[in-house]
DNA sequence: CGCCCCGTTGAGGAACGTCAATAAGAGTGG
DNA sequence: CCACTCTTATTGACGTTCCTCAACGGGGCG
């Protein structure tokens, strides 16, 4: 069975017991595929289910008058949407794939049965607010640093919350997405992107290759993009990895 | 006594019982005022209480190493911050007034007090729920808007957001904030700043002068701006400004 | 009066965007 | 297997936005 992406990233956060380990793999068990580049909901649409990722790449985006997009979030497995989506009447972003994903819808009635389960419920509160520093982050990242810090902090966080649910190993982790849509989460041109990923090869910081990236001085690129993980509040995460 | 805004801002997303409105104007009671430019709390600190502007503008933001600031977000009247913020054990960024302004520190046995009244709790996650919605929109607006239509937009959502709450009249509302201040929200320097704000009023779009701001032409810097307020999820906008 | 903060303005430079062309790879049908 | 097409990555030349540095003026306040 695949793992219980959900799961393992609650545990950064909460104990879970055998109960709670139960309920979150049966919940998880009806899963359906969607293809990339198609919305799980679009803006203006009334929410229905919460959204939780098990495999692959999602994300927030908004689409401006122009046609210009600026991506928001990425939802990697083990992340899940707006647990208190149901109270609004209408999305004001969309949400969509942005590779090939495992999905699962959850019906309120599920959601407050998670909800029900102290420490999961506590753990998915934890998540919401990382989520919403992690967006914080986003905005610092955009408003206050160059191109090439910039890109290099987005890299050190994928690193870190990929790592944090097991999908690092050897500093290298998959990500499936082209230049336009790093260009479109960093507020900039695909191809200015184009001329800082070569940057970061040029200095030997980082290779990619066929949606491989591997951190080849994890310190350097650190340092590079001023980063500082606290906003993820993760405690317990070498733990979770070595799980 | 000096209008409840805490409670004008919850009728925008719910109805309000009696008991309810006394609950809130009792909650108000306690308020201490604090100097501009002072924290609330700052990054790294355990917190201890949530936080409701009733007078004044506050902000949240981060500073970097580089000693570079971000604002993520202003607290106008009404605004209450991180309902559960007693779930993390530090905080990721600091809180801190812009101007001179009316505080109240709500421990956390009388947000649990709010939360017990369903229509009080359902308002305050509504309110949670555009504080997160706002945020995405300002990295939409830092991310994809040049600086013109991004500092338009900005004075569209605070025109909207004090309407809301009453502070609004002949389009105009006090703005008590530097254009240093201004800058750091839109990610740009204070120089350029100054010479965006030039533009919009040579447009004959605003007026600014000893921090009071006047929309001139709403139409016309709404479509500068690309605006649309969806985000903030206003049903009762006008009947709330009635009042 | 003098100081400091704030707003304003100018000149020059760096970062990033735009436009355009080419290459490289993946999938498709013949 | 090859021709074809489409998407993606790459590179160059050039233009624009925005930043940097610097100077000056005005108002509030001790």
């Amino acid at each position: 069975m695949a793992p219980n992406f959900l799961s393992r990233k609650l545990r950064n956060f909460m104990h879970l017991d055998k109960i709670d380990l139960a309920l979150l793999d049966s919940v998880i068990s009806k899963t359906r595929t969607v293809a990339a580049h198609v919305d799980l909901i679009s803006e203006g649409e009334k929410p229905s289910d919460v959204h939780l990722v098990l495999q692959g790449f999602a994300c927030r985006y908004k689409i401006l008058q122009d046609g210009r997009r600026q991506i928001m979030a990425y939802l990697v497995p083990g992340d899940i949407c707006d647990l208190h989506v149901f109270l609004l009447d209408h999305m004001d972003h969309s949400l969509g794939t942005l590779s090939t994903c495992e999905i699962v819808d959850l019906p309120r009635t599920v959601v407050l049965e998670l909800l029900d389960r102290p420490n999961i419920a506590r753990g998915l509160l934890l998540s919401t607010m990382v989520d919403e520093g992690t967006l914080r982050e986003w905005l610092v990242n955009i408003g206050q640093r160059e191109a090439e810090p910039r890109v290099a902090h987005l890299l050190c966080e994928l690193l870190a919350r990929l790592r944090s649910v097991g999908l690092v190993s050897d500093q290298k982790y998959t990500l499936p997405l082209t230049q336009v849509e790093l260009a479109d989460t960093m507020g900039m041109t695909p191809v200015h992107m184009n001329r800082v990923l070569q940057s970061l090869r040029r200095k030997a910081l980082i290779s990619l290759e066929s949606n491989q990236l591997t951190v080849l001085n994890s310190k350097r690129l650190e340092s590079e993009a001023g980063w500082n993980p606290n906003y993820l509040h993760l405690r317990k995460v070498a733990a979770a990895a070595a799980e």
